[in-house]
This record gives C-alpha cells, sequence and structure tokens, in this order.
DNA sequence: CACCAGGCAAGTA
DNA sequence: TACTTGCATGGT
C-alpha cells in the first residue's frame, strides 16, 4: 500500500478546479496565493458576474475596478497588479490567446512565467499542472509541512529537491500530480496542523521504518 | 481575542 | 546570499 493510495482510499478524490476555464484556473492560481479558497471562490463569482472572466475583459478593466471586485480575495491591491501582470504578458507574448502559450514546451512555459511579477514557483507549477494540463508536481507549504513532519525533507530542503521526490519516483501522469497534490493539502490541514492528530493519521504505518526517503513509497513499485 | 489560509517581492544587512 | 516585512480578507 503506497502513500498515494492511502490518502486517496481515506479522503476520496479532492476534484481539484473541475470543469474550469483554463482562464479561470490561472485568475484562481494567482488570487488563492497565501489565501483560504472560499474567499477566492467569492472573488472568482464576482468577476464572472460582471462578465469579466476572460483575458479581453480583464485587461481592460481598470485596476481599481480589478481590486474592487476580488477584494474577497485579500491583498486586493497586489493582486490586482499581478493579473494585470501576467494579462500585459498574455498579450504581448500570445497575443491574448492561451491557446497560443499552451503551446509552448513546458520548461521553456515555466521559465517564461516564473518572470511575470507576481508568479513564483508553486503558481507557475500550478498553471502548468491545472491549467495547461502538464505533468509537473506542485510543491506548497503543506507538501513542505507533511514531508519534513516525517522527516523526509530537512527545513533547507529547495523547491526543486521537494519536487524532484515526487517526479523521480512517480510516473509523469496529470491526473495523478493534480489527485495527489490535492491530497497532501487536504492531509495536511486535517493532521498536520499545529496540535497534530498523528494517531489518527491515514499514511503514519507508512512511516513505520522511522522517516528514511525508502519510507516515502510514493507508489507501487 | 489570536491565528491562519492552495505566496511573492521588496527591503535590509 | 540570507532573513525580515508588507500585503488584507474572512473563517475558526
Amino acid at each position: 500500500m503506497c502513500i498515494y493510495e492511502r490518502l486517496f482510499e481515506h479522503f476520496g478524490p479532492q476534484n481539484w478546479w473541475p470543469a474550469k476555464t483554463e482562464f479561470e484556473v490561472i485568475v484562481g492560481a494567482i488570487l488563492t496565493q497565501n489565501t483560504a479558497w472560499a474567499n477566492v471562490e467569492r472573488a472568482l463569482d464576482n468577476l464572472s458576474a460582471k462578465k469579466m472572466m476572460s483575458p479581453v475583459r480583464l485587461r481592460k478593466a481598470r485596476c481599481s475596478e480589478l481590486a474592487r471586485l476580488i477584494r474577497p480575495a485579500g491583498y486586493y491591491n497586489i493582486k490586482a497588479a499581478r493579473l494585470k501582470e501576467f494579462l500585459e504578458f498574455l498579450f504581448k507574448r500570445y497575443r491574448g490567446d492561451l491557446r497560443r502559450m499552451f503551446s509552448t514546451r513546458t520548461e521553456t512555459l515555466r521559465d517564461e512565467l516564473l518572470r511575470v511579477k507576481g508568479i513564483g514557483e508553486e503558481t507557475a507549477d500550478s498553471i502548468l499542472l491545472y491549467a495547461a494540463r502538464r505533468p509537473v508536481f506542485v510543491v506548497d507549504a503543506y507538501t513542505r509541512r507533511v514531508l519534513l513532519r516525517h522527516k523526509l525533507i530537512s527545513d533547507r530542503s529547495t523547491y526543486h529537491q521537494i519536487q524532484s521526490i515526487f517526479m523521480e519516483n512517480l510516473p509523469k501522469s496529470i491526473g495523478l500530480y493534480n489527485e495527489y497534490h490535492a491530497l497532501i493539502v487536504k492531509l495536511g490541514k486535517t493532521y498536520c496542523t499545529k496540535r497534530p492528530k498523528c494517531d489518527s493519521c491515514p499514511i503514519r504505518s507508512c512511516f513505520s521504518g522511522g522517516g528514511c526517503a525508502r519510507g516515502l513509497r510514493l507508489v507501487r513499485t
């Protein structure tokens, strides 16, 4: 029994970003930076209600108007500017066409996204996985916390090092990366909190050998 | 009331 | 390079 199977058995499918447009996924990825998803959804609803959920419409909107609409997501001034930064990139580089953007190879697109002010590694990888549908594993604060708690990484491990643990031990599957990341977030929220509920942690028995890297059986071999 | 949430960039030394 | 700080709403 590998960790992924155990998590999926315990929590079930997380259904992240289901049936959304690619553009909405990207907007959500930026708005959810250090922010609870429930608040992001209100902001997304506001944009949709105003028929603003398109590259053309968002680009036309004034920054102050945009900030007002995304207010529930917090950091609204910063995030309005970040959305604008992405849209300027999208129009200057790809004529505002996501299809064109998604025709770029994964490594190149990742580098381009990282050059956009307001898009860091996690946001870039979220866009690549959930919008562009590339097999890129997303590392976030929960991933770090869960692995650190199980002593599978050190507190000095870099984003890339943590990402490599998954990508070098898992098949390059979009569906698997999608669900696995979401399940780790769910695990972190539920069991890897400040007062951890280690006794009932669903992957507790996966680390019976005591936390070495070999204990991280990410999938059945 | 305090603390946290699906980060990131700018400032400081 | 390595730390620290600002950004901000809404839920627990």
